[in-house]
DNA sequence: ATGAAAGCGCTAACAA
DNA sequence: TTGTTAGCGCTTTCAT
């Protein structure tokens, strides 16, 4: 396998990219000057500048990064690392961190946490990073513990556990959690109200859950272990939930406040096959507002995770860390709301 | 803004990261030894190389990315440029790809189209890649431009009108629109068969539809301008044109062949909304066969399209013409194929 | 306002 | 088998 030179780029002579030394001969000027051009243009007299960045234009000239990071050790890389990054909610999350990144002149790498199934050794290229934003959503992942061994600036998504000496951005399942419980209530009693969670381990499902039982609570209703149960996150066991609730006779005249749009979206389709309309014949709230609520018909009530900011408030922590290392650690707590459409009310 | 020392990883003088020379002088060895357990162990008799080992260990030592990378020339990192990144399609194609890497023992750096909204300048950090994959969907994209002027081993996914200068893979729509089309044929009258593709722009929406038009004329129909009719690749315009096929009466006792799946499900919920049931009033096959097929009730008959296989291609067509700059460029073809569910048939 | 020179941490000839 | 040494391309004192 062929090592040097593999060239990026044009080259003035032949297998060698154009380097800052052949900017400066091509401009007269000493590597300093083009140097200085680049980084502080305030040094520099305009004519002699504006020589130089004819050079550089002409020639194609792209600083080489790795040379650039071996002195400042900087790349204006910043990785983020997920469960997962498929799924709606995921891309939400990523679409609010790359714009707030670029805003910043930030580049963003994106790792998802899933093991390769085979024997492939490379994870996250740490080393080309300034910083990393990890989210960690159960205990037994390890990213955040491999994190910040790295003796890098983190930036924690949605962990609660967090113990201050850290930035960190949560979601606040409180507020959307009980909106919805109450919503709910207002029109079936408490002890037709369920909630169909996603992975018990979760830390989201376990607080709303949580939540959701206080709710009920708060009304004077004292709650059956049966009203709440764990599966995962996924339409399928939505289906498999409902199927059983419908088996037995339970679902008509229930409320059902699901751990994500996904489940939600299984009950409704489960019901629908047997006949069973949200608001008709049941209550039905999903959790995160993806766009799977508008897309699917009737329109399913949600309740709105900021997912976009989510993930830009990570970034922004993560910036300002780098830019000023010194910064008191922030804690950003990021509020949900219910949002009614169709399947409740 | 301070500068240097932004020290990442364990220091033994404070400041400042573990360096080649640490190890060497705890090993009591040269540097090059060091360097030679760790690139060519082969090279370094047993006794020392453990003894390095151990240092490396007990020191945490990890190489300097960028130093190395100013060496070699080489970051193991190479990019995947996508139109977006949101969605079944391109989140699947995404895992095929980054297993693909992770395979190969390389990093991939997710990077998506779409421009920035702000005045915020990074876009791909293209000095730290070795190499890239581009998709191009529309001739308007300026990505393939860009790429290829970047003078790097470039892969294109799913570019029809490559010249066959550079590597590509591509997703063959023939085989399973032409199926896809027989198999409405088979139920439906030719007369009563429609296309709604997405994007009129999109390569894919337009062979699809050539590929339809041309299967009806070959069962002896000569197709209508109005058989075929496009917008975008949303549910939205899926729904939108159901609301115009329900209103003049035209949806019941027709077969829609929709351009992907997101359009199929507008036009299954729209119909819903009216009473119209998939296979009973009429006939309904998906594109892309997503998650989306399965998740909803009934499931969606669709055309497969190999998307993990296509990002897994890509990558490894990008990593051997890394290894190996000479080989000819190849342009791998995936087949489509049509899975029937309960929407038609 | 400009330049000379010293590294940054690493790899790879070339010696021994 | 191991070490010496010369860069890779850039930023940054320190002179001028």
């Amino acid at each position: 396998m062929a090592r040097r030179p593999r060239n990026h780029g044009s080259d003035p002579v032949r297998g060698r990219p154009v380097s800052i030394q052949d900017v400066a001969s091509h401009a007269s000027v000493s590597i300093t000057t083009v140097s200085r051009v680049i980084n502080s243009p305030g040094l520099v007299s305009p004519a002699t500048a504006e020589r130089v960045r004819e050079s550089i234009r002409e020639l194609g000239y792209r600083p080489n990064v790795f040379a650039r990071g071996l002195m400042t050790r900087q790349s204006r890389v910043i990785g983020i690392l997920l469960p997962d990054i498929h799924g709606e909610f995921y891309s939400e999350l990523l679409r609010g961190a790359d714009a707030e990144a670029k805003r910043s002149g930030y580049h963003l790498l994106i790792s998802s946490d899933v093991q390769p199934d085979g024997e492939g050794t490379a994870t996250i290229p740490y080393g080309f990073l300034d910083g990393l934003a990890v989210m960690v959503t159960e205990p037994s992942h390890k990213s955040w513990d491999e994190a910040t061994q790295l003796g890098m600036p983190v930036c924690l998504l949605d962990e609660k556990t967090s113990d201050g000496t850290v930035d960190s951005v949560v979601i606040d399942n409180g507020p959307g959690t009980r909106e919805a419980t109450e919503h709910l209530l207002a029109h079936t009693p408490a002890s037709r109200c369920v909630f169909v969670g996603g992975t018990r381990e979760n830390f989201d499902a376990q607080e709303r859950a949580r939540v959701f039982n206080e709710t009920l609570e708060g009304a004077g209703h004292e709650v059956r272990a049966s009203q709440t149960s764990f599966g995962e996150f996924t339409a399928d066991w939505g289906g498999e939930w409902a199927s059983g609730a419908i088996a037995d006779g339970s679902l008509r005249g229930s409320a059902v406040f699901a751990g994500n749009d996904e489940i939600a979206f299984g009950v409704m389709m489960a019901a629908s096959e047997a006949g069973l309309s949200p608001r008709r014949d049941y209550q039905l709230i999903g959790f995160d507002d993806t766009r799977l609520c508008t897309l699917v018909r009737p329109m399913l009530s949600s309740v709105r995770v900021p997912l976009r900011e989510l993930g830009a408030a990570a970034v922004e922590l993560l910036v300002r860390r780098l830019e000023d290392p010194e910064a008191r650690p922030e804690q950003r707590l990021l509020r949900t709301t219910l949002v009614e459409r169709e399947t409740s009310g």
